[in-house]
DNA sequence: GGCAATTTGTACGTATGTATA
DNA sequence: GTATACATACGTACAAATTGC
């Protein structure tokens, strides 16, 4: 998403509705308010709240009909791997439980991209996959290089190279799952070496189309992650 | 999504746009008329057209700016897990490709759903997957039960579950992709009750709480019509 | 069936931004 | 650079359709 003043009025309207919603001020049960009510609260015009409307009811989150008004949908409904929802979402409940959700969804996604990738990849997809490793292979020692995004690359690249369309557009989600997870998981600095190391073994088992050893690799360097957010889940209870 | 007689104007629109979109009619290069000559193809308002614009762009076809007009993204930006986006690509190219891409993903997905629902489900999460299969058992001989709605229960409530809403929401996914698995995997009736027998087993490994078998269960059950899919391409080749 | 409330659809005017000459 | 033309962005006003009482 581009900066706010970027953005039009609709798509600024659709922002703090969309937050609303999914941060509850508005529930299934109250709904929103009419047309008219909301031209004054934001003291726009109905066009650009119609407009709005019509964003949020395309990514799940309401529906309106004539009479009964606007109505917030069950969460059940809500698109949730659309970049925008995902992101008011997190903006509202940063949790650890949301994010020990995120790691199931990569211990599931992650393993099998990158055995797709080992099967499936194409040389210039696994290039990829080479130069973010060597990014964050650089960002070892060089303050001035962001490991952090580097490992984001690095993940991306596999879905991108997995081949499969679904796999690849889950890389927004796959990258605030593991930013999210990031910041959770590396409290000590000085391990940034063992973590390189581990996603060179990966690129490796990758290049070498070795698609059983990567997949478990994956699972290990995901399941580790999880280890440590459910001590302190229940560090937290 | 509803009857399209009861979709209003807007919402008719944006399916026949998103369509031509998804479809080719339209592409990266060429982008879209301009909101007037869409006016007048479609013989309504330019209110409509910019509502059914602002849906499109919700879902990641098209971005606007004045004077460079309508703009298809690029492919990649697409929300592929929308339900309208879903269903128009599949109205396009309903390729044996596709269905592997489809047969992937439930290979990620469905296998830890499985697992993460023999984990964490709630008893009744695991009633609503046996009542499914009550069913999946009558439909066996009783034509007036659909062992394919059942079916598509089943995997559905496995999902819920596994009680993470990312798994959950993918739900209409795995229907469509489960859909089109069933279309191209079951050419010879008869073989039903061997079908519910697989069914029944994942059930019990759940019940029992055996995430691991479960998981492996779940696995060889897509691995067989992914067998199913590829010989079909390769007979095709 | 009639009435009221609310969204839906239409029409048109002005403002703003942006590519191009 | 500046001006111009063109396309979307935004606003207001009104008529139509739908639904609950």
């Amino acid at each position: 998403m581009a900066r706010i003043e970027n953005l039009n009025l609709s798509q600024r309207v659709t922002n703090e509705l969309g937050q609303a919603i999914i941060g509850g001020h508005y529930t299934s049960e109250s709904g929103l308010p009419t047309e008219a009510k909301l031209c004054e609260e934001y003291g726009i015009s109905r066009t650009a709240i119609r407009e709005a409307v019509k964003m949020l009811a395309a990514k799940g989150l309401i529906s309106s009909r004539p009479r009964q008004g606007i109505l917030v949908e069950p969460a059940a409904n809500w698109n949730l791997y659309d970049t925008s929802v995902l992101k008011w979402m997190l903006a509202s409940s940063p949790s650890l439980l949301i994010l020990k959700e995120f790691l199931q969804m990569r211990l599931a996604v992650e393993p099998e991209a990158a055995a797709l990738a080992a099967k499936f990849g194409s040389d210039d997809a696994i290039d990829r996959i080479e130069l973010a490793l060597d990014v964050m292979q650089q960002a070892v020692g060089d303050p001035d290089v962001s490991l952090h995004d580097a490992d984001l690359a690095f993940h991306t690249s596999i879905l991108y190279a997995s081949n499969n369309r679904f796999f690849y557009q889950l890389r927004d989600f796959i990258s605030t799952a593991l930013n999210v997870t990031i910041q959770h998981t590396t409290p000590a600095k000085g391990n940034d070496q063992s973590v390189v190391d581990d996603h060179a073994k990966i690129y490796q088992a990758i290049r070498n189309r070795q698609s059983d050893q990567v997949k478990s690799m994956m699972t290990d360097l995901i399941e580790e992650a999880i280890v440590v957010i459910e001590a302190k889940i229940k560090q937290q209870a």
